[in-house]
DNA sequence: ACAAAAATATACTAAAAAGTTTATTTTTGC
DNA sequence: GCAAAAATAAACTTTTTAGTATATTTTTGT
């Protein structure tokens, strides 16, 4: 079992995982956190060195939940199609979003871009090894016959994920989860065009 | 012709344009500004009210400067193929951007958000307009024969951006054009396949 | 039950960033 | 050339946020 104090940790860090999620690195300040987790500065401090410690452990936290997130909704499917189409549809709604504030490793890239290069080299593999993890289902998919060598796995992935991500970004600003339908569906029939 | 204080104002939002896109409204302090552009508190405050004015006007400017030049990119161009195809060109660098820091339209989006109510409308209208605009060129080709009517133009439009948006996002975090000019060539084949 | 650990309350200091003031210098446009 | 406008320089105040210190209270686990 977790000692109170390791309780306490992670607390605040989940707490503030939203947080972090909607306001952003530098849009989050310290008394936010204290509000949201309701606990003291003296706590807080006992527990993180600095701000920046802070958010470096959010940061790496949001990443990590979404990615097991998805993995969970992902692997219990065991058609490359399955698979691929649970991935589309783990974005079905982009208003209310796993953690509120959309998806953490798209708002930690954007942030991260020209800011924070440690954020950014994490972001970066993240989405590297997620379009490796994509390709890699396409291709055994392609080898088991599910879809035809025609498709190109990595062209794919790629552009799945661009077109998902973007239209979350889209749906959320405009207010609407409607067009997200319409592009899974596409992208879904999109990928039917490979089927034999 | 000018007045020196609208030149200098000018100078200042032009010259804060790029950092507001590299490092977000709430990233950006006012020191920041001040030396970018070489002018003194004195005159930044004779030009603006405050930070937040100086913020305002500067995403209007950003999304003003993004928006005209992606029309100046298409426009030119006489068949709604040509059009379409104009718009993904305009995104084919997603290092090297028009305003450096990414796009602008979607930077904005992302940060505005959750935080700044008012910054998020002018976003949201800016991408409802650039959905109707592809809408509408898609729509007239569809009429003038140049696309088949099993070509659902607002389902293109959105997924075309999404993509392009995603994909400049995705190419900035891994550092690398490469997966934009494959996301392009894809997007335009999957144009191509209404042709009659 | 009790000692150690954890958290609170409160009142700080420190640093950073926003914004102000005013006297002085430079620039501009007639 | 000169008066008005614009910008500077430099020293401020204010506000916000990060971070510290410590005595006190609460909680925990044995």
């Amino acid at each position: 079992m977790l000692t109170k104090a390791e309780r306490t940790k992670q607390f605040i860090l989940e707490t503030a995982a939203p947080l972090y999620n909607e306001k952003g690195i530098s849009g989050v300040n310290i008394d936010d956190v204290l509000a949201a987790a309701k606990v003291t500065k003296g706590c807080l401090y006992g527990h993180f060195e600095s701000k920046d410690d802070l958010s470096a452990q959010v940061i790496d936290l949001l990443l990590k939940k979404v990615s097991d997130k998805i993995r969970m909704a992902v692997y219990p499917h065991k058609t490359a199609k399955a698979r691929v189409f649970a991935f589309m549809d783990f974005y079905k709604d982009p208003i209310q979003t796993y953690i509120p504030g959309g998806c953490p490793i798209f708002n930690t890239a954007v942030e991260a871009d020209d800011n924070h290069p440690a954020v950014k080299q994490k972001v970066s593999a993240i989405i590297r090894a997620g379009q490796q993890e994509i390709t890699a289902v396409l291709q055994e998919g392609i080898r088991n016959g599910e879809f035809s060598d025609k498709l190109d796995p990595a062209v794919f992935a790629f552009k799945m994920v661009a077109a998902i991500e973007g239209g979350v970004v889209m749906c959320r600003a405009m207010d609407t989860v409607k067009p997200m339908y319409t592009l899974i569906k596409s992208l879904k029939s999109e990928l039917e065009q490979y089927e034999p």
